[in-house]
DNA sequence: TCGGTAAATAAGGCTTTCCTTAATGAGGGG
DNA sequence: CCCCTCATTAAGGAAAGCCTTATTTACCGA
């Protein structure tokens, strides 16, 4: 399997024709052919059969074009990246929840400072550690991580805490995306008050899950600070459980100082500065479209 | 470059060494070497050197490092798919905002009746064409597109309006991720009354701009039927403007009809069904634990 | 200064890739 | 039924990949 047979593959597929392929690669017809048949004999599948006048997608091409669509597409990007003169890349990925209310502000000030491209992704802890080793990402912040050449050190001290409404129902658990991390505070705490399954609701963030606790839809856990100010308006209500307040810390992980870039080590030293600890402290208030950056949800395709 | 190059780069910067590269891969220290310096000559970079005692990498090996690394993993990835048995897939691409709002319930729902494992992923429109031809995505939600070979149809009408608090300030427009793609409703709203750049705060997602909009902060564009619990409550009012109220649509793209996967087709006759048309109505009231997927943010490496 | 360790290079052989031209299916439309 | 289009196969040659063993170079520590 190369990348220029993956290439080939892709091109018939998206053209719909073994002449187009050749024509648009600039190659005789028999060279996409061959090309082809190698693939299919390597992967065991006929990929693209002819039906009628154009060629269609078997079942497994069909899931393999999009597999090969990136592969052509990453060829061509590692060849640009190691181009001189690119400008530094920092990538830091965290906890969901943490992305959601810290990671734009952040990087938004930190961007400001220096001239770094940086990015954020979120990740589940258990795939946090490949990722830094990896180098598919420079700095994790959330959980603490332990593992071969990894450092980790607290940054900010919180406190975990459960909300709802006065006369809002018990029986329902209201999440965000980081209640599906096992290994996230969320998860722990729910693990701690023993919830079933059937209880829990997922909402597509955390904030979204607040409000429907400050509706009533049931209780929700929350780090202290971030639902400082509905607790001030008494949109929100702290509930008192067992568990609860629970002490924790978020931290910030990269590769040992040896083994981690220039930028991995700017930005652990931007960390401790005030003005870091100040925007982890208070909640979200928006960037300016210049400097927003969507946050990318980074998975291993293992 | 081959993929058996780009392998063996990724094991000596993750290992350190050549030597224990070649253990690992279980092929002699040359063949590494070798893989090493063609690789080297192919893309005019050092890409790792010796430093003392492990080999570190250079500029552009850290920033081809991350790359190769997921070339080598979609390459392993390429093999499994194609394996006949798999079962299909979906992906859906939309833009943010409905993202945040529908996603969630809709594919929870749509998983419920028909057994399809299917992901939802988030886009600008501009790259969605793109998306769907290169098979990177089955089904786009949102604008209405055109392009070779696409079919979009309409699925929801709806209205956008803008929303404040009675006493807020007006001097600030509060937006979601979707304020960041021009082709987006938020954005055309933005232009129609001319919002300056200054004046736009980008938020992690459109709830926290709705709440910030509440508080007071500011004017934030929005779709009367997802705000419409929090306008019953009086936490949002709606505010006239020269361009609202504006009528605008929801559309579902996909390949013609031959050229589309069977999934894609069975999602496009689902969407028209009453129960998905509710569900696009109300907003996101959170998925059990189980059947919760995070959205991820797709882009085009160009 | 001298070993020792590890990376790089050289040389050789085998396999695979990748392109060409020419010939051979396979299928649809007149 | 024939012709036309397009994919595939065949055959051959140049190049590159990829592995080996043997040798050389570079660097660190004693």
């Amino acid at each position: 399997m190369t990348l220029s047979q993956l290439g080939a593959f892709v091109f018939v597929a998206r053209l719909g024709s073994v002449k187009a392929a050749a024509r648009a690669l600039g190659v005789s017809e028999p060279a996409v052919s061959q090309s082809l048949a190698q693939l299919r004999r390597h992967l065991g599948d006929p990929l693209v059969t002819r039906s009628g006048d154009r060629m269609v997608l078997t079942e497994g091409g069909s899931r393999l074009l999009g597999i090969a669509s990136q592969i052509v597409a990453l060829g061509a990007e590692a060849v640009a990246a190691v181009q001189p003169g690119r400008p530094a890349r920092l990538h830091v990925v965290m906890d969901a929840g943490l992305a959601e209310y810290v990671a734009g502000p952040l990087l938004c000030l930190f961007t400001q400072r220096k001239q770094v491209d940086a990015t954020t992704g979120v990740a589940a802890t258990a795939e946090t550690p490949l990722l830094l080793s990896s180098r598919l990402a420079d700095v994790a912040l959330g959980a603490q991580l332990t593992g071969d050449g990894l450092v980790s050190r607290p940054v900010l001290r919180c406190r975990l805490i459960v909300v709802g409404s006065p006369r809002g129902r018990r029986d329902h658990w209201l999440v965000g995306p980081s209640g599906t991390d096992p290994a996230s505070d969320t998860s722990r705490l729910l693990r701690l008050l023993r919830v079933q399954e059937p209880q829990v609701r997922v909402f597509a963030n955390q904030t979204a899950a607040w409000k429907a606790a400050a509706e009533g839809a049931g209780l929700a856990p929350a780090t202290a600070h971030l639902v400082a100010s509905q607790l001030r308006r008494g949109e929100l209500v702290p509930i008192e459980t067992a568990a609860t307040p629970l002490a924790s810390y978020w931290y910030a992980t990269t590769l040992e100082p040896a083994a981690r870039s220039g930028a991995a080590g700017t930005f652990m030293d931007f960390l401790t500065t005030p003005a870091a600890t100040q925007v982890m402290r208070t909640p979200d208030e928006g960037v300016p479209r210049s400097r927003f950056r969507p946050t990318v949800h980074v998975s291993i395709w293992s």
